[in-house]
DNA sequence: GGACGTTATCTTTTT
DNA sequence: GATAACGTCC
């Protein structure tokens, strides 16, 4: 085993010449042995729930390094989140040891930001530029493209045009040829300035990730040829949820080679919303004649009647291509259906009954999942679990980005990293507050555009005086030379000491204190901030990879910071609580999926727009995520932003077996009641004062 | 011109 | 039940 090596011959070329004992198929049925084998043509293996995707990928990886001899550093494995990238890690670990650290396993994301990184000179764009969450991005294009008055909603359709012409890899001006109506137009010229402005400020949005390294690829011959040598084999998992860009990122890479393997199930499309296009199934048969389709139909997961249960629901759907999973294990029991008398009652039931499963069962905390449509349906159920002191773990979680606390700190980090940053600087310009208000902003904006020039540099100019004068002129000269002290500090000795040292000159701290309705608060939200600059120390002193300041900025803002932190905890013992989405290609022996109720889970918006389809893939996601026992629960009531309102059982419950269905209508007591006849009341009030 | 208090409006899912 | 847009006060 290589992990038996003294530490000095753990280099490559030292593993790669002993004897490596060829990795044993005999675990995997013959399909999946067969898309092992298979690497001389292009390859689609069309997996189904359960099927055993990852393991076959994992022992495909083994066998192309220890039986075909691949070096490891010249296979890409390219997955969709951290967390499915993090478990093809550890499992390709597992098989081949130390040697699977070599191997570039990544999500598109991150292979696209590692590209930009090689390649940022010819993209013509400075190595330290900012990546722009979705909120800074949105802030930008307000910006640039003048659209200060515009509704919010308006602001996000355009964004998200935007977003759809650069997933199909179209220039601004290609975008305006082909737009078709007034908001098209609009849309195509705001995306111009929003390019030119991303450009001067050095600022990639998500998008570019995979749309720069795409569009480079397809240019630059010198750059295709060497990545196309760097890329001896690439596998694509949770191909279904490609966009056009990632499409054709796989194509250039791929080569005319064509080594690569890509795994999907169009059933467990659930990104259509994001561009995803599934069709990127079929269009790899047009593309690639030789193409080989190898199918996974044996499930190994879910107890028979869970999986008979999730087949009925998806024939509802139209199929890409027919499939039929199946199940060796025991029937199991009926799925229960909880039907609540309102969120609260739900949240108490379905943490009461976790709590009574394990002690009888002599279960583990994490055997148990609870997964639900929308991030906000967990705060209830975090309510019962803390009340009752059940540990449980919360992902997904967008929500510690999304904190403000978090949102400035990592906007100043942004601007210690790249004094071009508009977006971090308008955020953070005046929090905490320094007397810099809206209309001095509106003036350095203005001063600043005429010179072309960025926000930051803008503030120390002499010429700025023409604009502005006394305090606000002096505010802005200060913030200004602050941020300038401090980033030298940071590149020149202890960042994070620095870090700390800016945080407290600022006094954000108090800061914090003085916003929060409680000190409790701001201490929690004071330590969110430790938490930040504590993983940032870490990633800096990390002994494995010598990482500049620059650079560990910038993983964090890919969100690389979940990615570890799971990594510490994915063995503590605790409940699981994710959203449907976040659950995709995971699985838990007892499950619970909470909120079954129309509006929900056939989404409302989802209901308006007609995409019944993608909320049935979702449900199916959830349904085959469970392994021996699934428990669906939902409510009479429940409250709407301080309102309560009756809720109707989701169609998808009717959709399923009902000989597989156990209804349990024991509802608690007359609290629900009292509140139905609430709304009522308030409904007939209602209908009365608008007569 | 900026800070502070009040009201209206929502809330999908993720890199 | 939080946040952003709005209006009022200093």
């Amino acid at each position: 085993m290589a992990s038996a090596l003294p530490g000095s011959l753990q280099c490559r070329p030292a593993v790669r010449c002993r004897v490596v004992p060829a990795v044993s198929l005999s675990t995997l049925n013959p399909a999946q042995q067969q898309a092992v084998r298979h690497v001389h043509t292009p390859l689609l293996v069309l997996a189904g729930a359960g099927s055993g995707k990852t393991l076959a990928i994992t022992h495909k990886l083994a066998h192309l390094v220890n039986s075909l001899r691949y070096a490891p550093e010249s296979i890409y494995a390219v997955t969709f989140t951290n967390k499915a990238a993090r478990e093809m890690k550890a499992r390709a670990g597992k098989l081949m040891g130390e040697t699977a650290n070599a191997l570039n396993v990544s999500t598109f994301h991150t292979l696209g930001l590692n590209f930009i990184r090689h390649e940022h000179k010819v993209l013509q764009i400075k190595s330290s530029f900012t990546l722009l969450d979705e909120d800074d991005s949105l802030a930008m294009l307000r910006d640039a493209a003048n659209l200060n008055q515009v509704d919010k909603q308006v602001l996000f359709g355009l964004r998200m045009l935007i977003s759809n012409w650069k997933n199909a890899l179209l220039t601004p001006e290609q975008a305006l040829e082909q737009a078709s109506d007034a908001e098209q137009t609009l849309a195509a010229k705001a995306y111009a300035a929003y390019q030119r402005t991303q450009r001067a400020c050095h600022a990639l949005d998500f998008d570019d990730l995979i749309l720069l390294p795409a569009v480079c690829l397809r240019n630059e011959d010198h750059v295709r040829n060497k990545w196309q040598h760097k890329v001896r084999y690439l596998l694509v998992d949770e191909y279904q949820d490609t966009n056009g860009a990632q499409y054709e990122l796989v194509r250039l890479l791929a080569g005319d080679r064509a080594a690569f393997t890509v795994v999907g199930d169009d059933d467990q499309s659930i990104y259509a919303w994001r561009g995803a296009n599934p069709e990127n199934l079929n269009q790899l048969k047009a593309d690639y004649p030789k193409l080989e389709v190898i199918k996974l139909e044996q499930n190994y997961r879910s107890f028979g009647r869970i999986l008979k249960s999730a087949n009925t629901l998806i024939a509802n759907n139209p199929h890409l291509f027919e499939k039929s999973l199946w199940s060796q294990k025991q029937f199991g029991d009926p799925l229960r259906v909880m039907n609540c008398a309102n969120d609260d009652d739900e949240a108490e039931r379905v943490v009461n009954e976790i709590m009574m499963r394990k002690l009888r069962g002599n279960l583990k905390w994490r055997d148990f999942a609870i997964l639900f449509r929308g991030n906000h349906q967990a705060r209830l159920f975090e309510k019962a679990m803390i009340e009752r002191k059940v540990p449980y773990k919360l992902s997904g979680g967008q929500s510690f980005f999304g904190k403000a606390e978090i949102k400035d700190v990592l906007a100043y980090l942004r601007l210690l990293v790249n004094d071009e940053d508009d977006a971090a600087f308008l955020r953070i310009v005046n929090v905490p507050r320094r007397e810099i208000g809206a209309s001095t902003i509106e003036k350095l904006g203005a001063y600043a555009q005429r010179r072309h020039k960025t926000l930051l540099p803008a503030s120390l100019e002499l010429g700025l005086e023409t604009e502005l004068s006394g305090r606000p002129l002096n505010a802005l000269r200060q913030f200004g030379e602050l941020i300038q002290r401090y980033a030298d500090f940071c590149r020149k000795g202890d960042a994070i000491a620095a870090i700390n040292e800016l945080l407290r000159a600022v006094g954000y701290e108090g800061w914090l204190y003085e916003q929060a309705s409680s000190p409790k608060v701001a201490q929690g939200r004071w330590q969110n901030v430790q938490e930040l600059l504590s993983w940032l120390q870490r990633s800096l002193s990390d002994a494995n990879e010598k990482i500049s300041f620059d650079e560990a900025v910038n993983k964090l803002l890919l969100r690389d910071m979940l990615e570890r932190s799971a990594e510490d905890e994915a063995n503590a013992d605790e409940v699981q609580m994710l959203t449907l989405h976040a659950a995709k290609g995971l699985e838990y022996p007892h499950v619970y999926m909470v909120g079954m109720e129309e509006e929900l889970l056939p989404h409302r918006t989802s209901i308006e727009e007609g995409n019944i389809e993608e909320e049935r893939r979702l449900c199916y996601v959830g349904i085959t995520r469970a392994r021996e026992t699934l428990t669906f629960s939902l409510c009479t009531v429940r409250k709407r932003f301080g309102e309560t309102v009756r809720c109707e059982p989701s169609r998808f419950l009717s959709e399923l077996p009902a000989d597989d269905l156990k209804w349990d209508n024991a509802k608690t007591e007359t609290a629900d009641e009292k509140a139905l006849v609430r709304t009522d009341r308030l409904a007939a009030l209602k209908a009365l004062l608008d007569d």
